[in-house]
DNA sequence: GAAGATTGATCGATCAATCTTT
DNA sequence: AAAGATTGATCGATCAATCTTC
């Protein structure tokens, strides 16, 4: 009961701390790389995958839905970051010019990442956001 | 334990984790209100400061820059949802329609973050994720 | 016909340039 | 001149409808 009428607050502040964040994190890297962050969080998911993903998986991955990461998708073919190739379904590939720029860009993330997101938090802060964040996506509303 | 390699990954786990609870929030309250979630944003936070705001502060809660917020108060603006007053800066206000509207919907979104949020979580878990909230809005890079 | 994907239209977000007020 | 705000253009996100493949 006593967390009632702080809780639409908390998730005010959450909001908007990722938002700041978010941003902070963003401008590094989209400065240093002419890429979006739509751009990065596709090629990031795929890199960590292998460079190859279906759509849906890709889309499931990231929380996106069909109609935002199609366009997406299409947008980053035409610049020759992706490769599209269909059967069962629609597989998304990095492409040569994707897995160069991902691989140059890593870096730049890592350290934006760093600065501004994991060295503000203690090693049991970070504990407890992992522990957090899985809570928050298990099943059963 | 160590955290050694994995700092993208939970970047990334943050910024999907984010994604998909605000998804889930907000398309029951857009769906119960006919406000898109900007709109929302805008009329809690000037619901919490008691009804009026000058903009740049009302920007700054929010952390949004100047052109998005001028953007999104004139369509409310439009709408009827919000007066805008000059002088020594811009101050914004509620109107009528603003106020029944977030008075109208603050139960249903109330409800929405509790299940899909503060339900998930214990409260040692809330108790965490303020702190951690809190460190990563410090100053000091 | 159902799941996955695409398309076109509309609305929101972002960028660069400009205007306003102190 | 500097801070705050606005405008117009462009790009990204969302919605409804349609198409494809199994």
């Amino acid at each position: 009961m006593s967390t009632r009428a702080s809780g639409v607050e908390l998730w005010s502040t959450w909001k908007r701390t990722h938002e700041v964040i978010r941003a902070l994190v963003v401008n590094e890297v989209t400065a240093a790389a002419g890429l979006s962050e739509p751009d990065m969080t596709v090629l990031v998911r795929l890199h960590e995958a292998g460079g190859t993903l279906r759509q849906s998986e890709l889309g499931a991955a990231m929380g996106w839905d069909r109609t935002r990461l199609s366009h997406q998708v299409t947008r980053m073919e035409k610049r020759g970051l992706l490769t599209r190739r269909r059967g069962d379904g629609v597989t998304v590939a990095l492409a040569a010019a994707g897995r160069e720029t991902i691989q140059a860009v890593l870096p730049t993330l890592g350290d934006a990442v760093r600065r501004h997101f994991l060295d503000k938090l203690g090693e049991s802060d970070l504990d407890a956001l992992r522990v957090i964040l899985d809570r928050l996506t298990r099943e059963g509303s």
